[in-house]
DNA sequence: CGCGATATGTTTCTCGAACGAACAGAGGAT
DNA sequence: ATCCTCTGTTCGTTCGAGAAACATATCGCG
């Protein structure tokens, strides 16, 4: 996950390891195990650990201590031995999560483990400016600020941007939709809210929540395809590790190469996936334009004549996804947006047509799949952008 | 040192870290350091490791008993203070290392540093059957013996094979123009040296080697090219590794879309780059059918009348290179083969090309190099392959 | 119901890795 | 010649994990 410019504890830029970098790893191992896998009795703590039961007990000892898990008895497991008491992160330590889009802004609190406590969506008049994103959404979290004060223990912002994002220096380089460009958005953010804040792009947090918490759980090679109204994002998870690029803007997958025939796309070059597979043209002859995604796949079921059009764009996402198993031989290709509607549309089509198009993929041909998340989507992945921080060190982020 | 029972150090295929591998993981990085960026004073790597000096007065003194490195008498460095020894990785540690190809089979000796101590190539009459591999790479070993037995310890046995290749069992799925299928190379090879033996895809070596010891030092993204007669392979470097995907086949980029109104690739696909920039219609318009790599750019000056074709090469390669920048935002993209006569022939049109075409790449364009290693990059990038398992663990190949 | 088998928590001791402080050595600067 | 600075060396300290012995809770069985 990113890189979180932490002030504190400076870790002095070594590659070494000293004893304490040991302690932290192992608070951290442990730590997100239970973030991402749920609940875990000690004993299995201790084998998936590989350490010595001793050590775990010290582990989870010191992690009660920080108030970042807690124990409750043995549930009843009717096996032989001394029953192991059940660790749970503790779902109270909590993210703040923003997501401007064009027609609104969510603001949602996530705690440890994943639970979404709560999501509020406020509509906008208009595409909102950075500024009015602020005070939308510190207006949100004023209004939530009791309940956190009752319970939370909020340990940062996310914010997940439709756009080029440098998570590094927190600036959007280019949010075409939302208008922005070069605006710094953590130091506004960041004094509306008096708490630590991390951005990135929607589609690489998506990725990050679908393959944590949906449909990637334990895959360690996927492709995430989100089709929204605004084109195609996606991500990329490698070996276990989110694809960055050297300037954070890697994955652009909807501006690859699909049709070199094709129309000129708003980026410049021709023939891009997304000029291609296009929610409006498949709105178009649904014959809603303003459909929202949920009621998509109705409409798709309600309108046979939209078959040519879907076959059509099935068989130009097949093209993309062939060159992505090429590039990156992954285990799952997970559909999001619109392209999960579509997928859902017919998917022994876009199975045939991948199947013909993988040359690599012939021993194990690579899974297609609808994302699962939903509308929790991007919050949970925004809230990981938070969490990351103090799953990497437990103890080090103090309060 | 200590001479325990050196049975393998069981691992146990924990996450959790214990002091044992702690010390594992420094010994791993300071002789790391010394491979990749060769010998250093010990008061350097005291700085760059971020240790304690006496902490790596003990690593370097335990390196030096495993007679993987040893010290020289400090150089004149005109400062102030106590001289710092120099610490050398030891050159005579070596890797053994065999390219079967479709016209000659060639073994080389790599030592720690990445040193070529001997490189032989052989020629075959016709493309080798992976027995008649085995029997040449065994020949031309045996005919080195005596002079590794003199003053070499050699770890290891590294091959880079043209194709599609599993390195987890050591086989060769497909390698086209060798003709092997499903071919289990490590257990003749190893049968035959007596040694332990891994293979990898030639392609994925040479990004390997560009990136530590070629145009690509330093940088942690980057995607390599490589075109030879055989068609376009490629590596890419993801965050400082290599991409590997799920089945170990990831970065086949020469079979990525660049014309949809293309010709029908042996792969099955239709428009691939390798059918389109290609080292067959380069040498069509030179006249020269049978022109080795090391002739090409002599060539390619020698007949201006080329240029047609190789501007439309060029300019096909750019859109590929568009996609990479798209999907990887890499920081530098490597050029190796003919790819990069073709590139030297003309670099303005390439870089144009690629600017045009790169619309996340504004903020800091992408860097364009040829590949530097040339014939050295098999070799090299095959020992890293059987380095690597040195490296990660200093002291557990115990011999 | 009591006993053994089994698995796991708990306590205590030991080992090992890195660190820090004090000292020693080797060069440059004055 | 003397001081300053940097680094190697030695030794005692700290701290994290492991191992062994013991304690505890459950199952299975007679």
């Amino acid at each position: 996950m990113t890189d979180l410019p932490r002030t504190r504890r400076t870790l002095s830029a070594g590659v070494g390891n000293s004893n304490d970098q040991t302690r932290r790893h192992n608070l951290s191992t442990i730590l997100t195990m239970l973030h991402h896998d749920g609940a875990q009795t000690r004993a299995r703590l201790t084998r998936l650990a590989g350490l010595n039961r001793s050590t775990i007990g010290a582990l989870v000892a010191e992690l009660v201590d920080l108030d970042l898990a807690y124990e409750t008895e043995p549930a009843e497991s009717g096996l032989v031995g001394r029953p192991s008491p059940v660790v749970h992160p503790n779902e109270r330590i909590a993210a703040i999560t923003i997501n401007p889009d064009v027609d609104a802004i969510t603001v949602g609190v996530v705690g440890l483990g994943g639970v979404l406590h709560r999501s509020i969506r406020s509509p906008t008049d208009a595409v909102p400016t950075v500024q009015q994103s602020v005070d939308v959404a510190s207006g949100l979290v004023r209004g939530l600020q009791a309940e956190l004060d009752a319970g939370f223990r909020v340990v940062g912002v996310g914010i997940a941007v439709p756009g080029l994002v440098n998570s590094r220096d927190g600036v959007v380089t280019l949010a075409p939709h939302l208008g922005w460009r070069d605006a710094d958005v953590v130091t506004p953010f960041a004094a509306a809210l008096g708490r630590p804040v991390t951005v990135a792009n929607d589609a690489t947090l998506a990725t990050v929540a679908e393959s944590l918490f949906g449909a990637g759980r334990g895959v360690h090679d996927l492709v995430y395809l989100n089709g929204s109204a605004s084109g195609i994002g996606g991500g990329v998870l490698a070996g276990g590790s989110m694809l960055r690029g050297a300037q954070g803007y890697s994955a652009e997958l909807g501006h690859t190469l699909v049709n070199s025939a094709g129309i000129r796309c708003h980026c410049g070059k021709t023939g891009c996936l997304e000029t291609e597979v296009n929610l409006g043209r498949l709105q178009a002859v649904l014959g809603h334009s303003g459909a929202g995604l949920d009621e998509l796949d109705a409409l798709i079921a309600a309108v046979p004549d939209a078959r040519q059009e879907i076959d059509r764009q099935l068989d130009v996402l097949a093209l993309a996804i062939g060159n992505f198993v090429s590039i990156f031989d992954p285990e799952s290709i997970i559909l999001g947006g619109f392209l999960g509607s579509l997928y859902e549309a017919n998917p022994a089509r876009l199975r045939a047509s991948v199947d013909a198009l993988s040359f690599t993929g012939q021993a194990q041909p690579v899974r297609l799949e609808r994302a699962q998340l939903r509308s929790r989507l991007l919050t949970i992945g925004a809230a990981e952008l938070v969490l990351a921080g103090l799953l990497d060190d437990p103890a080090g982020t103090a309060f």
